[in-house]
DNA sequence: AAACCGGGGCC
DNA sequence: GGCCCAGGTTT
């Protein structure tokens, strides 16, 4: 693209932004904690989805401070229900290193930004260019979708090393004077126009630009090639309760899958026992739900049921008897959040 | 480079 | 059932 395109290119794009974007929380403000938030949430999740978490995380914890001193359990259980946990841990990580490092100011360069944990060449440059007006990239899933429609690039988005093929292209596109606009546009542009199939040409304000569109074959880009293979697991899940009504509980690892979240118990079906792992006899379990719960490279089948403790031993460390009370206060996974629901029917 | 890390919506 | 989603970290 020559000078005088990539300048009607920019224009096209930025005025359709400023027209047609969709009025989100989250575009109400330049706060650059609160830009961070959104974005962080963004990650791998849909905006509809992200709205009503973003509203009440924002309400909970205003500010860098609030959420730098906020319990963990207290940080998950906002979370809940997000997905990929690491996430929120990670975020409250990066937002104590700028409440003690950067005097709670969220730097306003790449080299600091991404040293922040959980804040990778994506979020960095979505912070960088919309909170603080930064000439620089933002490349996502959205933005390596438009540009290899535009572009014409056939380049494998599924190989990481294509990701900076695309940082270029932005480096050299991007509207130094409309940085916000110009990335929120791009990938507003995939998220309502330049969809992943079925592309809507016709009403794309950059359509003249588009070189895909042009030899007809917008629909064919990105090329991805990555297909992964699922992994399948059995697991019985138990929901015990004791004499005094109180259920057990355990905590998960702090690594691995669903760090720090909180279950029921729960075993390979037919390679380990519940009396033998919680050191819990229980009675004849009666059956509460059977169902699938499909993560990103796992599928769990789940049985779960309901028993009564008849005799307990010493606990393990991160198992534990909690009322009812005490477990609504604990963040859980969806799973176990779906069979605790048929306890309280 | 590949694997890991949730959950939901859409085709 | 497979794919995708405002990706980052670990190995």
């Amino acid at each position: 693209m020559n000078y005088e395109y990539t300048q009607q290119f920019r224009q096209a794009l930025v005025e359709w932004f400023n027209r047609e974007k969709r009025d989100l929380p989250w575009r109400r403000t330049t706060e650059p904690y609160h830009i961070w938030v959104s974005e962080v949430m963004l990650q791998q999740t849909r905006v509809d989805t992200v709205i009503p978490y973003y509203n009440r995380f924002i309400e909970r914890f205003p500010t860098a401070e609030t959420l730098a001193y906020a319990p963990e359990q207290e940080l998950l259980k906002m979370w809940e229900g997000l997905g990929y946990y690491s996430r929120a841990r990670n975020l409250q990580a990066g937002v104590r290193e700028v409440v003690e490092t950067y005097h709670s100011v969220v730097p306003d360069n790449r080299a600091d930004i991404s040293k922040l944990k959980g804040v990778g060449p994506y979020t960095a440059g979505a912070i960088l260019s919309i909170a603080y007006g930064k000439p620089e990239h933002a490349v996502d899933g959205n933005v390596m979708r438009v540009l290899s429609r535009v572009l014409h690039i056939k380049e494998d988005i599924a190989l990481p090393k294509t990701r900076k093929v695309f940082e270029e292209a932005v480096d050299y596109l991007i509207d130094p004077d409309n940085t916000s606009s110009f990335n929120q546009g791009l990938m507003e542009l995939g998220a309502l126009i330049c969809t992943p199939t079925s592309p809507k040409c016709l009403l794309c304000p950059v359509r003249d630009y588009c070189i895909a569109f042009e030899a007809g074959d917008a629909a064919e880009l990105p090329i991805k090639t990555k297909k992964v293979k699922m992994k399948q697991l059995e697991l019985d899940v138990v929901v015990v309760q004791n004499a005094e009504g109180r259920y057990l509980v355990e905590k998960r690892p702090e690594e691995g899958l669903l760090a720090n979240m909180w279950q029921f118990p729960i075993i390979e079906r037919g390679q380990e026992n519940i009396a033998e792992k919680y050191g819990v006899e229980i009675g004849t379990p009666t059956s509460l739900l059977t169902f699938k719960h499909v993560f990103s490279h796992l599928t769990w089948h789940i049985d779960s049921y309901y028993a009564v403790a008849t005799e307990t031993g010493i606990l393990a460390d991160p198992v534990e008897w909690f009322t009812k009370e005490q477990i609504t206060q604990l963040p859980m996974p969806v799973p176990m959040l779906k069979i605790w629901s048929q306890i309280n029917v």
